[in-house]
DNA sequence: TTTCTAAATGGAAATCATTTCTATTTAAGG
DNA sequence: CCTTAAATAGAAATGATTTCCATTTAGAAA
């Protein structure tokens, strides 16, 4: 949590109620979550709270790296967490569709820059759909004995 | 020409005078279009063109594999052909942020299916974005002697 | 601590892409 | 040629996202 908002002072931004009770639900919630999820706990939780303000949080967390935005979610918009520890460093991101829990990638080979194809690349976008484990068992198993 | 249209049938779909203008249009303009502009383009060759029918059949022109929905063009939906010739292999696109063309990359690693940090793989994607030889050429050289 | 200012906020209203609906037309198999 | 399910246009509905603006507040400076 600390971390976190230094990330947002580092950005230049400050450090609110509103922001910090968007961080404590993302860490509780621990997943991903739609601005109107968020909406929707800010209002049982804090009370009032603007759609609006929820959607420019969400943009101010993600441009300082608190969270990043889930590019394939079913087309609906979507944040989350980006990786607490590993800070720095190139990685990805992998999203469980079934419960939206995170993971991370760190061997990517994509460098801005780079050559690829006649092309010379700028920014690229890599994001892993799967199933996490409890998630792979709940669907697979079933725990048939 | 002939193979994009086979695709459609392929599909179960019918080849009709607005879709084959919409490959048209695609093969001629060699790059990634908006709903919007395909259809003012529409509106300029054929005449009179439902935008929602533009929706519906990029769509459907998406789901036989003779388009692909770009993933990240600054939040923008759009759509270019899909690699003509490798029809068939895992693959996926590079873009040209300037200009729309569309190049392909064959070596993925990435399978459904696959195991990793703990998911089960069901999908993913991965999207370049670069400078074609000619915006690189436009941008950077400028030909300076 | 108090003051000050730019940043943040809520809520109403606007925007705008996308989808739904429905009556009409049409592709293509028989 | 017929027939019929699919495709179409256009109007209207939807709904997410953004804009606006008056008010409040975080945090630097005194």
């Amino acid at each position: 949590m600390k971390e976190l908002l230094d990330k947002l002072r580092a950005g230049g931004y400050k450090v609110t109620p509103r922001r910090k009770a968007i961080i404590d639900l993302f860490l509780k919630k621990g997943g991903a979550l739609s601005p109107q999820e968020v909406h929707g706990f800010l209002r049982e939780t804090i009370g009032q709270c603007g759609l609006p303000g929820v959607y420019r949080n969400l943009e101010t967390l993600t441009s300082c790296g608190v969270l990043f935005r889930i590019a394939d979610f079913g087309g609906e918009r979507r944040y989350a967490l980006c990786g607490v520890d590993k800070t720095e460093g190139h990685h990805h991101h992998i999203v469980c569709v079934s419960c939206g829990k995170v993971g991370s990638i760190t061997n990517c080979h994509y460098r801005e820059g780079m050559n690829i194809d006649g092309f010379r690349i700028v920014s690229h976008l890599v994001q892993l759909n799967g199933l996490c484990e409890s998630c792979v068992t709940k669907k697979t198993g079933e725990n048939r004995k």
